[in-house]
DNA sequence: CTCTATCTTGACCGATCGGTCCACATGGCC
DNA sequence: GGCCATGTGGACCGATCGGTCAAGATAGAG
């Protein structure tokens, strides 16, 4: 490898979250390519040298996002997780989503949207759904395990969960408050403690 | 009025219908004109003449998605109404989606897009989100009423049913099956029977 | 230094977007 | 029958879409 040319002036990672959020707050079809070098402050060819196309680019968003979620889920992979820590997740994920100008799931959005070019980038993205169902299973079995919850079937209130979580978001974009959705998920968790 | 000239060739209603399909499985800014014409089969002129533009037609199949849905509504509203028709409700939106080939509410979606050229639409859209809070709290009140649910806050549980139903719809999305997917709203139901 | 592989910039591509214009068909009214 | 307001079908508009091409800038290797 001879003459290493001319070196990249901006960092990827941090293209990348950039473009994570608007991907989130806007899903993939609603962003063009015109809005990329927008927020990015980058021109056309430095994205398509750097990511590839508007898809490559959106797969490595959608890593990042992973990557991001399993840092988020760690708390209800612990073992004293519980009740307490569902609800801390929803906060965080609430908080996050005010931050970011953007409300619910980036994965279920575009999974919703149903506008991903590439079928094996939505099988990934339901198999990112999972994982986020089996943590919230594993933290109402720590609980009941404990016995800070009655006992139930896990696997059914772990998906109630999801979609409590995901339902959140929908009652936020209806006008509902952050304090109030989060409200509303305590009515979904104090009958299960005992 | 002299001369009444040539006469509509299709029926308004059938074919707000069809629009109206199309626009909850792809949304709004998802579904171009041209997508209208071929489920149609009408010729893009007589879609502007008979509602005007884009927006304007997808003004009035909201009208129609909310008229529908203040009949599916009627059940809740009902004086014998509870937690059975409740999941009567949900199990009719599920099926519903199944038929059509779409996931969730229409609403919900197009707020979440956010893709709405007028922000009166917007506010509509948020309006019709209500009614259906308060006809599932109607029926969570008629059913603590008649004792088959024990006491609480009416609000917070009818909010949470609201979520959990998107939610439901994101369920699916995620690769759940629709029986799977009530016997999710049944884990939120039950533990509220007395 | 020169050479050269890469990055950057901006013009440009065909396709599609929502919307409009115009010629023509049609059928109630006189 | 003729008149003419409305409906219909197709060509067409500027704007934007995702993507490409061709220069000019830049720095490591020699």
């Amino acid at each position: 490898m001879l003459a290493m040319a001319r070196v990249r002036e901006f960092d990827a990672e941090e293209i990348l979250d950039r473009c994570l959020t608007l991907f989130w707050r806007k899903g993939y079809t609603g962003v063009s390519v015109s809005d990329l070098e927008e927020t990015t402050g980058l021109g056309r060819q430095s994205l398509y040298n750097a990511f590839g196309n508007k898809e490559a680019l959106f797969a490595k968003v959608l890593e990042r996002y992973d990557a991001n979620t399993e840092l988020w889920l760690q708390p209800l992979l612990a073992d004293d997780a519980g009740l307490a820590t569902i609800r801390d997740y929803a906060a965080g994920a609430l908080a996050a989503q005010r931050r970011n100008r953007c409300s619910g799931c980036l994965v279920i959005k575009v999974l919703w949207d149903g506008g991903l070019p590439d079928p094996e980038l939505a099988r990934r993205a339901q198999a990112s759904t999972k994982r986020v169902r089996a943590a919230l299973r594993h933290s109402i079995e720590r609980a009941v395990a404990r016995g800070e919850a009655r006992p139930g079937d896990a696997e059914r209130r772990a998906d109630l969960c999801f979609a409590a979580l995901n339902g959140l978001a929908a009652l936020r974009r209806a006008g509902v408050s952050e304090s109030d959705a989060l409200a509303t998920l305590d009515a979904l968790l104090d009958p299960w403690r005992t």
